[in-house]
DNA sequence: CGAGGTCTTGAACATATGTTCAAGCTCGGC
DNA sequence: GCCGAGCTTGAACATATGTTCAAGACCTCG
């Protein structure tokens, strides 16, 4: 066995997932091509994986863990540098790659078209929302809770823009002005 | 046949494409369907549309031209008010509905999953960039071409944001914040 | 009426896809 | 060695979907 590559096959098969998701969208991923793509049999993935919703949802549920990471701020950071720093790495090189923000907006298309998953989606952007409302808090203590979810709410709105305006093929200065956006929101007086 | 309802089916037929793709997504979207949802039989689906990629072409089109309209303006009125009533008919009942902006996203997923779609989906949204920055050229004739267009990229990336977090189910308040925020960005001196 | 074109239908076919399952494989413990 | 539990495989089945097509309905013009 290939060390540190042949790592395991459950978690190979979300990967595939992924990347099927993020190329080809919901309608490129069948058991047949996530198998191909995780290098394992067919059967393997109705083994680990009672069937497809439960896979979607397997992948729905890591993505939302990664996605709070973005605002799982430094604890060593100086609160407004946490701010400033999460604001920040959601336009950082790992997100603002087209495989990312092709693989988002097909999960929100996915939302869309399927309650359960509406479900899945819906908790995590709350859970975003929280925590940006949280580093705001910190960063900025004078303002109330509702303050900051509404900056929170308003900036969140910028953010969405971005990423998908990135898609599009906007002018890359264009997403550089919308980050000074958000900061200049989050820290109006 | 019954007036003004048994129409044209080859228009039916695309109604039908539209509405399965923003309840459904584009799985949802598939000939049987269509015909159902159209009223028609499944050969007929076929007959005005070579197969399946000719049919969305054809939506994907028609959509694009009605794009357009948002940023067509009412010749009459005053150049400061047709950016205005511009900026705020995207965030409009008929736009700020659940049905439209959930068809905008599968679309949006749909041009990231498929190449010709992509290229359909590019140009009519520079057309709509092209669009916006000749309203605020319009509006600001101060203005160089460049200095609208940067404007207009920044206006875009609010209002897709707005677009999409609506989606998500953010506060509606938020959205009349955003709108605010783009006569901002439109009107600066 | 009747010929000819257009429109409309649904059965039929080929292929794709989700799911099941019997069989084989691997590996640790006895 | 060999037993058993978990892992892995691919064939097989049922259903869904795109496409084709022969047949019929409808409508216009002569």
């Amino acid at each position: 066995m290939n060390p540190g590559e042949q790592v395991d096959r459950q978690s190979r098969i979300l990967d595939a997932v992924l990347e099927l998701l993020s190329r080809h969208g919901i309608s490129g991923v069948n058991m047949r091509a996530v198998a191909r793509e995780a290098g394992v049999a067919l059967g393997l993935v109705n083994y680990y994986y009672a069937d497809k919703p439960s896979l979607i949802r397997a992948v729905l549920n890591r993505i939302g863990e990664s996605d709070m990471r973005l605002v799982t701020p430094d604890p060593e950071a100086h609160p407004d540098e946490q701010l400033r720093e999460a604001l920040r790495r959601v336009a950082g090189p790992e997100i603002l790659t087209t495989p990312y923000l092709s693989l988002r907006l097909h999960l929100w298309a996915l939302a869309q078209a399927d309650e359960d998953f509406a479900v899945i989606n819906a908790e995590a952007f709350d859970q975003y929302l929280d925590g940006l409302a949280t580093l705001i808090g910190n960063a900025k203590p004078e303002l109330s809770r509702e303050a900051c979810k509404q900056r929170a709410d308003d900036i969140v709105v910028v953010q969405n823009g971005m990423w998908l305006t990135s898609l599009l093929g906007i002018d890359k200065a264009a997403i550089q002005r919308s980050i000074a956006r958000t900061e200049q929101i989050a820290f109006a007086d």
